[in-house]
DNA sequence: TTAGATGATTCGTA
DNA sequence: TACGAATCATCTAA
């Protein structure tokens, strides 16, 4: 029986380093190569131990090549040169090479993984999409900031005065383009390198073991995945940062400011005097927003936010009805005492004194008549379900009808 | 410091 | 798509 062999050079135990591949006793380093028919899976191997009993001359060579080659890894550079070299000018060598070769081949190595496909990662794709979109990937052009900006102010949330804070965010938002970049680069030198290296070192090591370009396509798709997925990370990461920035500098609602007295005042004479049915049409918010100074956005979002905090709270805001309410009886009073006396201060104010139906020209919804009392029906169940009775009688019971 | 007010956003629905 | 409802985040007065 063909013991395992010691290191040519003998100068360190062969059992406790190398690859592992150590012959052990009772498996014989052929084994690897003998023909599948020859093969036992079961572990025992009577053929190939009937072998080395016979002392077979060209067996016992392929073995010592092999455990010369499982040795390498424990010498010195130069001594592996030199192994190297012994081992391509062994007389075995081409046997022993096609042998590898025809093993490889039936074991289906080399097609393993043959039928993986490359699917774009939809991580990936969200990723790159939502840096494209920030303006962090692609070509730079302050677009990804400007548009988000533009979005933040379309909403109704940014104030005219922001402009110092948008050159802060954009600020920003360029140094992190600036080391995503430079991390990219850095990424796909470190790949490009990396793949150079290991391509280099198949080449070399397909003189000595059956590398095919296949397989050597493989590796580098290995390589590339790798690195894929390191870069998804830098992208989540800049992602992570964009969202902050984006929170930190442009969400509105970190950027609220209450409306102007006057503003909160026309919208409630309007609110008021159109409680039977306050949904203003889209002429009446593009009003509204012009002569309070906001946007038709913020128009909406004030009567949405209204309409439901009144619903929930009739008898809180009964006070407030009550005064609006009498605002009005006195603009509509002083009106008629003096039809001629324009009833505010001015054109594009509000004044708490005009009647509803001349309230600052805006169009009255639906072309009903705006009042404080429970008028004309006009939209669906509102006015008999939250209509005070008494918001048209300033000064009478305040009793909560809150649901 | 804190409770209430308020503007904005999100989500489900008709 | 507008709206209601819930919720968030900030403002403001006490």
């Amino acid at each position: 029986m063909l013991q395992p062999q010691q290191p040519v050079t003998g100068n360190r135990p062969s059992a406790s380093r190398g690859l592992g591949l150590r012959v052990h006793p009772g498996m014989h380093p052929l084994n690897a190569v003998h023909p599948p028919s020859q093969h036992r899976p079961d572990g025992g191997d009577p053929g190939g131990l009937e072998g080395t009993e016979n002392g077979h001359d060209n067996r016992r060579d392929i073995g010592d090549i092999l455990q010369q080659i499982m040795t390498i890894t424990d010498q010195s550079l130069d001594e592996a040169q030199a192994k190297k070299h012994a081992l391509n000018c062994h007389r075995m060598k081409p046997a022993l090479f096609s042998v590898l070769c025809e093993i490889k081949e039936k074991t289906g190595l080399s097609m393993r993984n043959a039928h993986e496909e490359e699917h774009p990662d939809p991580q990936l794709v969200r990723l790159d999409n939502m840096l494209l979109a920030e303006g962090v990937a692609g070509p730079e052009k302050g677009g990804g900031a400007a548009a988000a900006v533009s979005a933040a102010t379309s909403s109704g949330g940014m104030s005219p005065d922001s402009s110092l804070e948008h050159s802060d965010y954009k600020s920003k938002l360029s140094q992190i383009r600036t080391i995503y970049h430079t991390e990219l680069e850095k990424y796909e030198q470190a790949c490009s390198e990396f793949t150079t290296h290991v391509m280099n070192l198949l080449r070399e090591q397909s003189r000595t073991r059956p590398i095919s370009p296949r397989e050597i396509e493989r590796m580098v798709a290995i390589i590339h995945r790798k690195f894929s997925s390191i870069q998804t990370q830098l992208k989540q990461s800049t992602c992570e940062a964009v969202m902050i920035l984006r929170s930190r500098f442009l969400d509105a609602r970190r950027k609220r400011r209450n409306f102007s007295k006057q503003a909160t005042e026309g919208l409630n004479e309007y609110f008021y005097s159109h409680l039977s049915n306050p949904y203003p049409s889209e002429e009446a918010k593009e009003e509204l927003a012009k002569t309070c100074g906001i946007t038709v956005s913020q128009v909406s979002n004030w009567f949405g936010n209204k309409r439901i905090r009144y619903k929930k709270n009739i008898g809180k805001f009964q006070e407030e009805a009550n005064l609006y309410a009498m605002k009005t009886a006195l603009g509509a009073t002083q009106s008629e005492e003096s039809p001629h006396t324009p009833n505010s201060t001015g054109s594009g104010s509000f004044s708490l004194s005009g009647s509803a139906d001349c309230f600052l020209g805006v169009p009255p919804m639906n072309g009903e008549q705006p009042s404080y009392h429970m008028g004309a029906e006009t939209n669906g169940n509102w006015q008999e379900q939250n209509t005070p009775p008494s918001a048209a009688s300033p000064g009478s019971d305040h009793s909560d009808n809150s649901d």
